[in-house]
DNA sequence: CTGAAAGCGCTAACAT
DNA sequence: ATGTTAGCGCTTTCAG
C-alpha cells in the first residue's frame, strides 16, 4: 500500500519528505537533515537554499521517522491520573511554558482508566516518541517507577514526595505549609482546630497531616483524633468532613482543609448550618487556586507555587534528557501563607 | 550510534522487538506481525507460540515504527486550547471512555501558547502517530481546518458549530438551552433579565445569545442592550459583568450567565452587594458542571451532556477513521433545564 | 500458511 | 563541507 489509499479509494496527499526538500534545493538529503537539526558543517549558502525550499514546500518533520531513526523527538510526555480543576491547569501551564521556551512539545496522557495496565502503558510510552516523562501526582506510581528507572528513561514527578523512594521530583514544602497555616490559626487563639486530610496515599497529604500535628505539639496542644477527618481532595468530601467536624459536641472554631476545593466544601457546610464566616468559623485551605480569591469570604490559604513547580519540573526533566546520569534531585519549593478573609481571631464570647 | 549510548556512557536497555519474539517463538518475524495485528493465515499453533513468547519477553509494540510502516497507530489526538476546569474534564472523560472501549489511546495536546503556529502544529500532528484528531472548542480553528480537510485527516470538533463551515462536529443545543432557561425565568415573572455572554467568537456563545433574544422576542419583551454584558466564560469576568449589570439604574431581577463559572461570579457580586439569593436576584447558569450543585444556593442551570458529547465525538471520529469519506455529520445533543435553588418567582413587592 | 524482502522518513556514522 | 549508506522496528507485498 505504498500509496496509502483510504478505504474508499481517496488518496491521502503524499507527505513532503526531506527528499523532496533536497531535490528542490539541489542538495543531498543528508544536508537537509543537517539544516533541520541545526548541525554545523553546512555552508550558509546551502543552508539558505534548504530553508527556502522547506518553507516553499511547507515541509514538516515526521516525528515518527525521526524518533525511529534514533534522534530526539523533542517531545515530553505528561502523565496524569485525570484532569482536575485549576490545580493541574496551573502546573501544566508552567510545564508548557518552560518546554515551549526550549522548543519541546508536550503530550498529555490521562491514565485514570487503566489502573491495572499502567505499567505496560508507561512502557509503551517510553518506547514512544517522548524523550522524557513528567508525572503529576501519580497514584500507584510504584508500579511503573521501576520500569522508568530500568529503562533509564528521563522522568520527574511533580508533587509527590514519597520519602522511601529516590525519585527525581518537584514539590512544595507541604509540611512547612501546613505548619504555617496552623501557626496562624493558633496565633489567632484557636485551640480546637479541625483538620481535613487529603488522599492519604499521597506523600503531600501525609506531610500536611504531619505539619498539622507538629504545630499542635509545638504549641502544647494535645491532638484530638476526633478533630481529624479523612478527605480526598474533592469538594464534596470536604463538605462531608466538615459536617462531621461541625457536629462534634465540642465544635472546632477553625478548620484547616488540605486543599482549597475541600475548603470550599467546608464553607458550604458552614453556611448551611447558619454559621457566619469567619465570625463563627475560621477556615484555611491549601493550594491557592484562582478561585480561592473569588469566593466569599476570600479564602486564607497556603499558596503552592503551582506554575513554578511545573516550570521547575520541566527544567529538571530537560536536564535529565541532556544528562541521563545526572544526580537525582528532589526539589521542594516554598509555600506561602496568603491571608485573606476567612479567618478571624477567636473572640472571648464565642 | 547503533547502541544508543547515553551521554555518560550508560547503556539504554535494548528494546525487545518482534525479531526477538520471532526468535523466541521460532517463526519469522512477519508471522509475529500477523499475530500482533490479528491477521488471518496463522496456524493456531504458531499463534499460540508467538503469544507465549510475547508475554514472556514482555514485548510492547513500538508505535513509531508501526506508524512509519503505514499501519494504524490506534491513537487519536485531542487538541485543546488550554485545560479549563471541569468542563474539559467531563468531555474528556467521555472521549476517554469511548476510545478505551475500542482500544484506542488518547494523546492530548494543548495549544494555547502557539496561536500563530497552530496550523503548522496541526500539520505536524497529523503527520504524527495519530489516526484522527478531536478538537474541543478550538478558537481560531479556521486556520487548520483547511489543513485537516486537505489532508483528509479524520477529525471532529466538539462544542463548536460554526454554521458557515461544513465540519464534522458534536455540540449541544445551545440555542434551545438558552431559550429554555429564559422561558423558565420569564415564567417566574422576570422581565428585566440580564445576560452575560460567553466568548463571542465561539459558535456556542453566539447561539446562546440568540436563544436569549428569541425568548425575549417570543414573549413580547423588547431587548435592552444595557442588559447584555460581554463575558468570556471565566468566573472573574462573570463577576465583573454582574457588577455592571447590578449597577444599572433599573436593576435586573434575574441574570442568565452563559456558563456556570460566570454564574458563580454573579453570585459573588450579588453577595458582595448584600443581595439575598435567590430572593433579590435569580441566577441561571449553563453547563451544569459538578460544582453547580455544590454551591449555595445550588445553581439552576442548563445541563449540557458533556460526557455524552465526548463519547459521541469519539464514536464519530472512529467512524471517519474507518471510513474517511463518510458523510459529514453535525450532531447536536439535547440540553436540559436543571432546576435547583438559585431562582425564585418575582414577588410583587420587589 | 509462512518466510523473504522492500520500504516508511529520518539520523548518524562513514566516506569523500 | 557534503554525499552515501546503513539501519531504527514494523507492515505489507510477493513468492513460495
Amino acid at each position: 500500500m505504498r500509496q496509502r489509499e483510504t478505504d474508499k479509494g481517496g488518496q491521502m496527499a503524499r507527505e513532503i519528505t526531506i527528499v523532496d526538500v533536497a531535490d528542490e534545493a539541489g542538495v543531498s538529503y543528508a544536508t537537509v537533515s543537517r539544516v533541520i537539526n541545526n548541525k554545523a558543517h553546512v555552508s550558509p549558502e546551502k543552508r539558505e537554499r534548504v530553508l527556502r525550499a522547506m518553507a516553499q514546500l511547507g515541509y514538516v518533520v515526521n516525528m515518527q521517522a525521526r524518533s525511529l531513526a534514533g534522534g530526539e523527538s523533542r517531545v515530553v510526555g505528561l502523565l496524569v491520573d485525570y484532569l482536575s480543576s485549576s490545580y493541574m491547569d496551573e502546573i501544566i501551564r508552567g510545564i508548557d511554558e518552560a518546554l515551549d521556551a526550549e522548543n519541546y512539545d508536550l503530550m498529555l496522557y490521562t491514565t485514570h482508566r487503566r489502573k491495572t495496565k499502567e505499567s505496560a502503558y508507561v512502557t509503551k510510552l517510553t518506547r514512544g516518541l517522548a524523550d522524557g516523562l513528567l508525572l503529576i501526582l501519580p497514584r500507584n506510581a510504584a508500579a511503573y517507577l521501576d520500569t522508568l528507572r530500568q529503562r533509564q528513561f528521563p522522568h520527574v514527578i511533580v508533587d509527590y514526595l514519597n520519602n522511601k523512594q529516590n525519585v527525581p521530583s518537584v514539590s512544595a514544602t507541604n509540611f512547612r505549609g501546613a505548619y504555617d497555616a496552623m501557626s496562624f490559626l493558633l496565633s489567632l487563639g484557636h485551640q480546637r482546630i479541625g483538620f481535613i486530610t487529603g488522599t492519604m496515599e499521597l506523600g503531600s497529604a501525609r506531610d500536611r497531616l504531619d505539619g498539622y500535628h507538629a504545630a499542635l505539639k509545638d504549641h502544647g496542644i494535645p491532638a484530638d483524633p476526633h478533630l481529624i477527618s479523612e478527605g480526598n481532595f474533592m469538594q464534596p468530601q470536604g463538605y462531608q468532613c466538615a459536617q462531621e467536624l461541625l457536629s462534634l459536641s465540642e465544635r472546632p472554631t477553625a478548620i484547616f482543609a488540605s486543599n482549597d476545593m475541600m475548603a470550599f466544601g467546608v464553607m458550604e457546610a458552614a453556611r448551611e448550618r447558619g454559621l457566619r464566616l469567619p465570625e463563627d468559623l475560621s477556615i484555611v485551605g491549601f493550594d491557592d487556586i484562582p478561585q480561592a480569591s473569588y469566593v466569599h469570604p476570600a479564602l486564607t490559604t497556603i499558596r503552592q507555587p503551582l506554575e513554578e513547580m511545573g516550570r521547575s519540573a520541566a527544567h529538571l526533566l530537560l536536564k535529565y534528557i541532556a544528562h541521563p546520569n545526572a544526580e537525582i534531585e528532589r526539589i521542594e519549593l516554598p509555600t506561602h501563607l496568603i491571608i485573606r478573609e476567612s479567618c478571624q481571631a477567636l473572640s472571648f464570647t464565642s
